[in-house]
DNA sequence: GGCAGGATTGTGAGCGCTCACAAAAAAGCT
DNA sequence: AGCTTTTTTGTGAGCGCTCACAATCCTGCC
């Protein structure tokens, strides 16, 4: 009588020695084997009666509670690994239990950044095992982006709300309290950030940096073709404004674009009239694919005649005609990182991890048509390579 | 007496008039309104409650049982409504009830038809108030694949199981019985998917028209950069020598190589010297990226001296320089034809809707450098525009 | 007008797990 | 030793829902 464990509660009871238990023993069903469809994954009783120890211990074992014996501890953990258990999200969900998965809630899965990020929480889930779900935000409207936002806390699990636009931001603010939740936004306005749960990468530096470089090339200026921003300030365009301002040069004013090559190949086409354009930074990749097509077909040769650089460097960017000048965001890291502060949410303060940019010079940049006498204001910016 | 309903069976019973119950009635504490963080979510019960039916009545609707008076049914329904109840995806799943979530599984999240696919799926899914998961199988190792398979299946839920390599071949394979499941597969060979519940788009024959339209053009011979083929034999190259052999043309050796732009380059080097090379069919659009960016290295016109055609037509193919011909794949359609097979599971046979490919003729196609005289056999596949 | 047989509704139990508590065991103290 | 305190373990109950079954209601029909 040593393995003889604890059985379920609501069953009847430990069942006696099969000696003991007559043919008109009404076990009920328990009594035939039913193996029909596959035999039911094993569950923490089977590990406390394997263990011989009560089925609330196994639970303690399982969420790692403090006030086990060692060596009861080790026993638990060995039939676990023997059984192959594994525990029941749904039931653990039920029962209020902590439940190992993360909701991306998102309101778009296809543009470079957000699919990156995506794939980085991916990984870093999958590895701390848990289940990944994603919930698109449909539209902006606020009742829509309520109900997705209810929908996808009430799964039970954490949240990762991916804010790159509007409804992003609106779905951010609308997280119940009391979930676990990470945002991950662009870039904040100088402190707003702090103390809030968010990662980012920090693109206004980063478009600073290009901008930098662009005019160390010896341009006038810096056209800007911008993505939407998700709040009024976006700080892309800050960085750039910041830059241009620094170096004490005209600030053209940007042109406010899309997310897609069509929309940079319509700025393009603006931009290519203009022969007093000669250097275009674009919000994102595609952005600047459209602005090189326009240009080509204008005429006008990259970069002989303009200078384009993105942003995101797509895998695809390396090969174009020319090869980008790009400035290199680790969304997958930041997908990480937010993952990784979701879980430093429950322990130390989120200790946010922030993916550093990196401007990554290749063919479609270079210095302005007709040899302008350098500005002497500016100097630093020259060196080729990559930078971080 | 009369909205009085049925309470939560392990409750201590119907509570009497507040009159009755004195002080001393140790009713615990559910006599203290416990109105911590939030009124926890309505349940079934109260819907019952409301509605005057039982508990059961309540699932009934919900699930749609046949057997519920017309009457009662719309007074549940309106109930539910009402109080704004949805039901609790945890619960259901334990008590072995349909769970109305689906989960991908995939080998790759970040390459187009993949990830077409998968936003497709999360469409028709939110479409159907279906929670999305997604599950990576890391590694083409069978124990891997086996791993991912039954975590991605413990879910509860249904799976779909993107099978364009070689790891979600496996996976497709180790899904276990009983588990509603639909593959998203390349083309299988003729005859040979007929009663699986597998999707697909008939990418053979969209490899026999890109190829037939490029022999029209007068080109000798169509050379193929493939992509990996995920059984030994892949339908796409099959449909290219199909066409090549209906032609009665020589059938160069085909380059084997990967999904990215980069291995596209490799092959569009070697091919770039081989001046009898004046057509190749390349196995998606980052391929063709590469080689066109090789050919363009080694001074090659396109179209002028070689013409390119690409596969899947990605929104950026038609910003390239040249902007890319190429067959477009409506993966999204898949993803939502996969999900739609999915729910027909339960009652009809799966009726396999199957997007139709569609060659886009763009820039970086036309007729052989040197005016061959045109082959008399083929004459067919000449005209502009798009093609279904 | 009473009873079969269907339609409709209700009851009991349990899914696998976690809470809150109570019991038992092991220390620590005078 | 005998006591209290702490650690460790076990028991009861319930999360919200679905099964299986039993009870009720309605028909139709001889």
């Amino acid at each position: 009588m040593d393995v003889i464990g604890h059985t379920r509660p609501p069953g009847d009871g430990e069942q006696l020695s099969a000696a003991e238990a007559g043919p008109a023993a009404q076990a009920g069903p328990a009594a035939a084997a039913p193996e029909l469809d596959g035999p039911r994954p094993v569950s923490i009783y089977d590990v406390a009666a394997q263990a011989g120890v009560s089925y609330q211990t196994v639970s303690r074992v399982i969420n790692g509670h403090p006030n086990v014996k060692r060596a009861t501890r080790d026993l638990v953990s060995a039939t676990i690994t023997r059984l192959g258990y594994r525990p029941n999200r749904a039931a653990r969900a039920l029962a209020g239990g902590p439940v190992h998965s993360v909701t991306v809630l998102t309101s778009n899965t296809t543009l470079y950044g957000q699919r990156s990020v995506l794939q980085g929480i991916e990984e870093a889930a999958r590895a701390a095992d848990y289940a990944m779900g994603v919930r698109v935000i449909e539209s902006e409207e606020t009742a829509a982006v309520a109900d997705a936002v209810e929908r996808a806390a009430e799964q039970g699990g954490a949240l990762v709300v991916v804010a790159f636009d509007p409804a992003g931001t609106r779905a951010l603010g609308a997280v119940p309290p009391g979930v676990p939740m990470v945002g991950i936004v662009e870039t904040p306005a100088d402190g707003e950030g702090e103390g809030r749960p968010w990662v980012w990468i920090d693109d206004r530096r980063a478009a600073a940096d290009a901008t930098r470089y662009l005019l160390s090339l010896g341009h006038p200026t810096v056209h800007h073709v911008a993505i939407p921003s998700p709040t009024e300030a976006s700080q892309r365009l800050a960085g750039w404004r910041l830059a241009l301002a620094e170096a004490g040069v005209e600030v053209p004013e940007p042109i406010l674009a899309g997310w897609h090559p069509r929309s940079g190949y319509q700025a393009g086409q603006r931009l290519a009239a203009r022969p007093d354009v000669t250097a275009v930074l674009c919000g994102n990749d595609d952005l600047a694919l459209g602005v090189i097509r326009a240009m080509q077909e204008a005429g006008r040769a990259i970069p002989g005649s303009v200078s384009i650089v993105g942003f995101d460097d797509i895998p695809q960017a390396e090969f174009y005609t020319p090869a980008l000048t790009t400035v290199r965001l680790d969304f997958t890291g930041l997908g990480r990182a937010a993952f990784a502060s979701l879980q430093e949410q429950v322990g130390a303060a989120p200790h946010r991890l922030r993916p550093q940019p990196e401007l990554v010079i290749r063919e479609s940049s270079g210095p302005p048509p007709a040899p302008v006498p350098a500005n002497p204001r500016r100097a630093v910016h020259g060196r080729r390579g990559q930078r971080a």
